[in-house]
DNA sequence: CGGAATCCACAAAGATACTG
DNA sequence: CAGTATCTTTGTGGATTCCG
């Protein structure tokens, strides 16, 4: 027996090692940050809860972040039903981006984000 | 003359290109990501909102990080001021962690965090 | 315009062994 | 017990070029 307390629940309770295991894979704060963590995945999402957007736009938006490695992360965002890609087939090509029902969810995690980082560090 | 709206400001009025790069530096979402980002550091912060423990603590509570790993992890979240390390002048060795007032406000992070995960990723 | 494909660099993480 | 030191491995991001 070990002291309870892994990720998911650090109490003070005694908790078997394979329950630690088992609770550690299921750990909401872990299974979160892989989905929205990332250097630049939470910028995108924040940047989409204002709206739709094209690709060039969030691109513009967020300078500092390379046009494949943006392809990459709304790939993988749209992957995990965080984003939906919407293409139009025109000349020139128009991709939009919007968030999804579960990715809406997020808006109160980014301004909880959001506020302690303007009180805390700017 | 740019649409505004980086990863500070999203909304639609006009901003200028030397604005936008100005707001994405001081980004509080960037800000703070980079400070409670990454692979390790929210899960040993969560744990850390459950009270002080020891460096052998943390570690059997996160079977998968290595010691190196969790000590590189601990320094940075010491110089961010995010961490209190003690250490006691013993045989054997005891050093132990905890949470400072600027971490603390963390907790409402990790809650929204947390709900987001267990209501649509678990 | 919105990518895809390829190559490259660096940093982060893991494995292992050792120590005050 | 709580780390260091060293080496190796992995992965993420950047730069460039090409395409429908």
């Amino acid at each position: 027996m070990l002291p309870k307390g892994n990720c998911v629940n650090s109490g003070n309770d005694m908790v078997t090692k394979e329950e630690l295991c088992k609770d550690f894979t299921a750990c909401p704060i872990t299974a979160t940050m892989e989905v929205i963590g990332g250097k630049w995945k939470p910028i995108i999402l924040f940047n989409l809860t204002f709206g739709t957007r094209r690709f060039g736009e969030i691109s513009v938006r967020i300078p500092s972040i390379s046009r494949k490695v943006l392809t990459e992360q709304l790939k993988e965002l749209e992957k995990d039903g965080l984003v939906i890609r919407k293409q139009y087939e025109e000349m020139p090509p128009r991709v939009e981006y919007s968030l999804t029902e579960k990715s809406k969810g997020l808006v109160a995690v980014f301004k909880e984000i959001s506020d302690w980082g303007i009180k805390n560090l700017l």
